[in-house]
Parts: structure tokens; C-alpha cells; sequence
DNA sequence: TCTGGGGTCCTAGGACCC
DNA sequence: TCTGGGGTCCTAGGACCC
């Protein structure tokens, strides 16, 4: 199941006037579309484009910003309504998920063609917006068959029928094939679905690396992964990244974005007793060559004092060109509980925590401007 | 047309150890 | 003087997804 334009159909359910308009959701100026309406489709207009493109397709598009503690809302709902007729449901994306059919006829009476059909009713009588679905043996085609049917469309794919149907798709469409893959494969004579299928495993091997095997199972519809109700493990990364207003080199104004960002991230890891033991920082220049550099701490910290050093040294490592800078980043990786051995051995780090601590209070109740940790800190 | 933000996973090379 | 093999960890970059 996968919502259609889901951030636009969540902002037309939402304000009735918008119905039946071209809605383009997306960040900035500078940024992309992040979700655009059907009525804006017809005008060219596509997820990924960037928004000054949008506007000269469309003009008369509504623009907006995205609203994430709705579209949340409306993902929980829309999952709900899924686990309402299966308990195994599992949730691929905000907008996304997979729901396992097997057995509904005993449960519900009814073949499991006729349980997507209520299923996807349900979403758009009760939510205001429009999902489509695919019915097939194994995820994968359910997913491919879902992308055939939008919008607001179901596809039955019977198990004889997949091959035919899907194999004259191009290979881009197995997810987890993008441009780069679709180009290399292309130029080995395999552009769709059916000539991956019959391609040889260390063949496919060979153009892309150890995914090629998984590649060409999936194609050929022999990828069962079962629908996984467990909740995903735990998040390997928490990152956060800015793409500045305009481009610049001043360094004073990167360093305090840097320090901004990484404060930001560091409190989830408080929140959540968590700590990060490798720091990235990175960059885009104006030309849109990126550039990173990392380093790891001995032991998992959430402490702002080490993150910050961390990030003040990796700035300098990184911003080795004289070229303008357009996009900032951090990222803090290798999660784990945080170790501590402050209150022994380390009273001033432990100090240091308690103060990261009435920080988080303070920002969390007054906003995160109300109080500047200085430079030198 | 002028290119986001937040994630996951993979690869390749180098350091280091036994 | 010229030279092993295997394993792990770290770093940088890139592909891909929504």
C-alpha cells in the first residue's frame, strides 16, 4: 500500500480549497519538490525538481513548506487502518507499507483482491486521500505492482501473470536500481525486467557488485522476504544538514551553522540516552563536489563539549578549497549507550552533562534560540 | 531547470595485529 | 634481501530510497 502525492493529498485533506489544485510541497527557494499533487503532474512537475523549475512549469501552483507532525499523523492513521485487517503489516516508509494477505479469506470471508480493495476505501473514506495498491506472491512485485497502479489504482498480480506483466518493465523499476545501476546494466544488453531474470548470477555479479545475485532473484520473482512485523532495529545515524541561503565563505558563518546543527543532534542522543562514538562533517561547494571528514571518539559520548571539539576540528580538515560553500552537515554515527566514568574519575565532565542536561530543559520549554552555548565552550 | 533532507548499505584502500 | 596471509577497524565516497 502506498499513499499517492502523499504530503500534497495530506495538505488538500486538510484545506478543502486546495482540492482540486495544483499543491507542490516543497523546502526552500533553493531546495526540490518534495511532493507534487496530480493536478500539478499534468504541468510536468515532479518529486526531486527543483522548485524554481516547478514554478516556471506551474505558476499557479499552491507552494508550501512541508508539514511533518501531520503528515505523521496521517501515516499513523493509514497504518492503523492497515493493521485493522491483517496483523502483519509491515511499514516501509512514512507513506508506504506492506500487509500480508495470507489467511484473509478464513478471516474476512472474503479472497484477499477484495480485502485490498477495503483496505485502500478505507484509507480514502476516512483520511481524505487517495493510496494505491499491488496484490501479488512476494513483496517485491506487490511494490512494482503497486507503482503500475497509481494513481488510486489496484493491480492483482497473479502468481503465472508477474513475469509476463512485469518483465517488460524497464530494469529501473526493481527497487534498489537506480540511474547508475539502469546505465551500467544497459550497456551489458540488459535494459528490462525479463532480461535480468535471465541473466547469469555472477554475470550480474560482475556489473553490480554483491548485489547482483539479489538483483537478479528479485527479478525473477524468487525473493520472499517474509513481511516483518518486528519494529526495525535501532537507528544507526542521526544526521542533519543545511543548505545555507546563499553561498559563502565566510567561515565564522559555517562554523556557527556547523556548531548550530551538531547541538541540535546531540540532544536527540541525550534525549533518547544515546551517544555517538564517530563524527562527520561535510561539505558542498558551490560546484556541488561534496567533501567529508570523520573521526572517531574512544568511547560513545552525548556530551556537547566533545562533539563540538570534534566538529570544530573537522571543520578545517574538510574546507581545504577556496571555493564558496553551499551546503553544511553533520553526522554522528556509531550509536551506542553512552560509557561513562564521570562521577569518579571526571567531575568536570560530569558537571559538563548535567549542564548539557538544563540546556535541553530550557530549549525544549523556550526554544532552542534562548540560549547560545559560546564558542569557546 | 539548477539541483533538499534524512536515512541505509556497499566498496576500496590503508593501518594495524597476529 | 625480499618477502605470506588473514582478520578487523577506520575513513571517504557513492548509490539508492522516500
Amino acid at each position: 500500500v502506498d499513499a499517492d502525492a502523499f504530503f500534497a493529498s495530506v495538505e488538500q485533506a486538510l484545506r478543502p480549497e486546495l482540492k482540486g489544485r495544483a499543491v507542490i510541497v516543497g523546502g526552500t527557494e533553493r531546495g526540490v519538490v518534495t511532493a507534487a499533487s496530480y493536478e500539478a503532474r499534468r504541468f510536468g512537475v515532479r518529486s526531486a525538481m527543483p522548485v524554481a523549475h516547478a514554478r516556471r512549469l506551474c505558476p499557479q501552483a499552491v507552494f508550501l513548506g512541508p508539514n511533518f507532525a501531520a503528515y505523521k499523523e496521517f501515516s499513523r492513521r493509514m497504518f492503523d487502518i492497515m493493521r485493522k485487517y491483517s496483523p502483519a503489516v509491515e511499514p516501509a516508509s512514512i507513506d508506504e507499507g506492506y500487509v500480508d494477505l495470507t489467511g484473509t479469506l478464513r478471516l474476512h470471508r472474503a479472497p484477499a483482491w477484495e480485502v485490498a480493495h477495503r483496505i485502500l476505501h478505507e484509507i480514502r473514506s476516512s483520511l481524505g486521500i487517495n493510496a494505491s495498491g499491488g496484490l501479488a506472491g512476494d513483496k517485491t512485485a506487490a511494490k512494482m505492482a503497486t507503482g503500475a497502479a497509481k494513481p488510486n489504482g489496484l493491480l492483482y498480480l497473479e502468481p503465472h501473470k508477474a513475469m509476463t506483466l512485469l518483465g517488460a518493465l524497464p530494469v529501473g523499476s526493481i527497487p534498489g536500481i537506480g540511474k547508475k545501476a539502469q546505465d551500467k546494466l544497459r550497456r551489458h544488453g540488459i535494459s528490462t525486467v525479463a532480461h535480468l531474470a535471465a541473466t547469469s548470477r555472477p554475470f550480474a555479479r560482475a556489473i553490480l557488485g554483491k548485489w547482483g545475485d539479489k538483483a537478479v532473484e528479485i527479478a525473477a520473482g524468487r525473493n520472499f522476504r517474509p513481511v516483518r512485523i518486528e519494529p526495525r532495529e535501532s537507528q544507526k545515524s542521526y544526521s542533519k544538514q543545511r543548505t545555507l541561503a546563499r553561498d559563502t565563505i565566510d567561515y565564522i558563518y559555517i562554523r556557527r551553522v556547523a556548531r548550530e546543527i551538531a547541538e541540535r543532534l546531540v540532544a536527540r542522543l541525550r534525549a533518547r540516552d544515546q551517544g555517538a562514538s564517530t563524527v562527520t562533517f561535510s561539505v558542498r561547494y558551490a560546484d556541488f563536489t561534496d567533501k567529508s571528514r570523520s573521526v572517531s571518539l574512544e568511547a560513545p559520548s552525548n556530551a556537547n563539549a566533545d562533539i563540538l571539539e570534534c566538529v570544530d576540528d573537522l571543520i578545517w580538515k574538510t574546507i581545504t578549497r577556496p571555493t564558496a560553500i553551499r551546503k553544511v552537515s553533520v553526522k554522528l554515527s556509531n550509536i551506542a549507550r553512552p560509557t561513562f566514568q564521570h562521577d569518579l574519575f571526571e567531575p568536570e565532565r560530569y558537571l559538563k552533562c548535567r549542564r548539557d542536561r538544563a540546556l535541553d530543559e530550557i530549549r525544549e520549554r523556550f526554544g532552542f534560540d534562548t540560549v547560545r552555548v559560546s564558542g569557546g565552550a
